[in-house]
DNA sequence: TCTATGTGCAACTTACTAGTTGCACATGAG
DNA sequence: CTCATGTGCAACTAGTAAGTTGCACATAGA
């Protein structure tokens, strides 16, 4: 059952990062960046910030665009869906109002 | 921001691995186990396994019962509406059928 | 009491990850 | 062209995590 790297390996280990949230949630709320812009709100290096945005597009949460010289990394956050799918599915089943959102996250992820 | 080790942190670090999640889709729809029993399912050895169930009991995820000479494991899965709720929330916010689970979560969690 | 089974502790190896630094390359503006 | 700004690549360090092995301790049962 251990194969190489699972899919759901990859998007959780990518979110257990704080630093890598915290880029997350704002390219979600506030819009596409450059690497050099978001250094200004964390406490790593832009190279450090540069490798974070690299995981999340590995795990297809973000995407990135050039414009001229900048590079903007925007937010795809569908692929969450796997992962809200396989918590819904496993949180405690005897519970009514979680079975509900585990079906409507089952057909909201089937939908993609 | 990078303060010392959130609870997200643990949570998402603790679902990263496959064979923790095995093991919590194990205990989740099959009831208590013990660390022995486990082991059959498993591609590691009991201490291996052991492990994985002492990260999964520090992240809230699992709780310990001695019965006898056996110590029985079982899921405790309502830590992970926090992982939801993050998830959703930080879902394409544009994204009507996620708007609604969004909400049902966070009353669900806010119930806890 | 003796034995089989289950658990606990500790040391150790291997591998991965976060984060850094240094430097080279590319591009827009004057 | 020249320079400032933004990006890319590579090597390196330090910390952590998975997994193992070996052995000691505890307990149910014959």
């Amino acid at each position: 059952m251990t194969s190489g790297r699972q899919p759901l390996d990859e998007l959780f280990g990518v979110l257990a990062d704080p630093t890598r949230r915290g880029l997350l949630e704002r390219l979600v709320h506030h819009g596409p960046h450059t690497a050099t812009e978001l250094v200004a709100d964390a406490t790593v290096t832009r190279q450090g910030i540069v490798k974070h945005l690299q995981a999340l597009a590995e795990a297809g949460l973000v995407t990135s665009e050039r414009v001229g010289r900048e590079v903007r990394y925007r937010a795809t956050t569908e692929r969450l869906s796997d992962a809200i799918a396989w918590l819904l599915g496993n949180s405690a089943k005897w519970d009514r109002r979680l079975d509900r959102l585990r079906d409507r996250a089952m057909k909201a992820a089937a939908k993609r």
